[in-house]
DNA sequence: ATTTGACTTGGAGTTCGCTCCAGCGGATAT
DNA sequence: ATATCCGCTGGAGCGAACTCCAAGTCAAAT
């Protein structure tokens, strides 16, 4: 996807260009440790290595499935431990999450179409469902 | 829905009981001026009216859709207003961001399927779509 | 030599929608 | 009379995931 030298050192700005996080997201997701913290050069600056990039994209397509902070670092701890199973069960588990998720906006969908379909005729007063009616003033 | 007697006062503990909000979340909407405040009774405590008891159920109702509490604030701004184009339109815009919500979540959804799918050839290395893959330690 | 710019830190602030609390007054039950 | 409730207020805290800031260091450019 890009071009990686694997014998360089990265700063902050260009994993946050690589990433699309912000260097102060990098940070924050160090202080968390969600990311393992990079290498120092001379002056403290931070120095990433290419595979600390890789762990960061790694994170970021967790983050893009909507996996929560807290579920990345088990996952990552998991895999760490080499728990495959752990890992598949903790994928696992967020897809019913993202399942219920989607069954929760489906339902709020159908409900709103309702509300916008029969919105002229609870104004007329028309139907009396209620769901769309409060007395006025 | 529930038998409700115009002529009484109800306590928040009733108005909460009706319509599933706590005595904190009815305060706090007061507070934020989603709800009007009811009157008040000998000791300062709130008396809520059928009325009131009205509103704030079409509240639940707006909130049950998901809308943020600031849209429905405007809703029933307009709605006091008697502006029905922009009440309908209001739930209209809702139902978009709705419906990019679910877009999301689904998109969400086959992304992890996709990781679950392949999850065994990736840790086999087999596969090396990458995104389930990060340099080890 | 000086300005600009990137980076550092710890900690505070943001948004959303509540939820909880201390410290009070007043009502109800025994 | 006393214990126990219910309700009141203003304000703090929460959880998630950042985002921003001041004050400092250091390096590069002019």
């Amino acid at each position: 996807m890009y071009r990686v030298d694997p014998n360089r050192a990265y700063t902050i700005a260009e994993i946050a260009e690589q990433t699309g996080l912000s260097p102060d997201t990098l940070r924050y997701y160090e202080k968390i440790g969600l990311i393992r913290p990079p290498e120092r050069g001379y002056s403290g600056q931070r120095e990433y290595s290419a595979i600390d990039l890789g762990k960061i994209v790694f994170v970021t397509y967790l983050r893009n499935t909507r996996m929560p902070l807290k579920k990345i670092q088990e996952y990552i701890a998991a895999y760490n431990e080499q728990d495959e199973e752990k890992c598949y069960a903790l994928l696992d588990e967020h897809r019913v999450s993202v399942e219920a998720e989607i069954a929760e906006w489906t339902a709020t969908l159908e409900l709103l179409k309702y509300k916008l379909e029969h919105f002229q005729e609870v104004k007329d007063g028309r139907l009396s469902k209620g769901e769309l009616q409060h007395e006025s003033e």
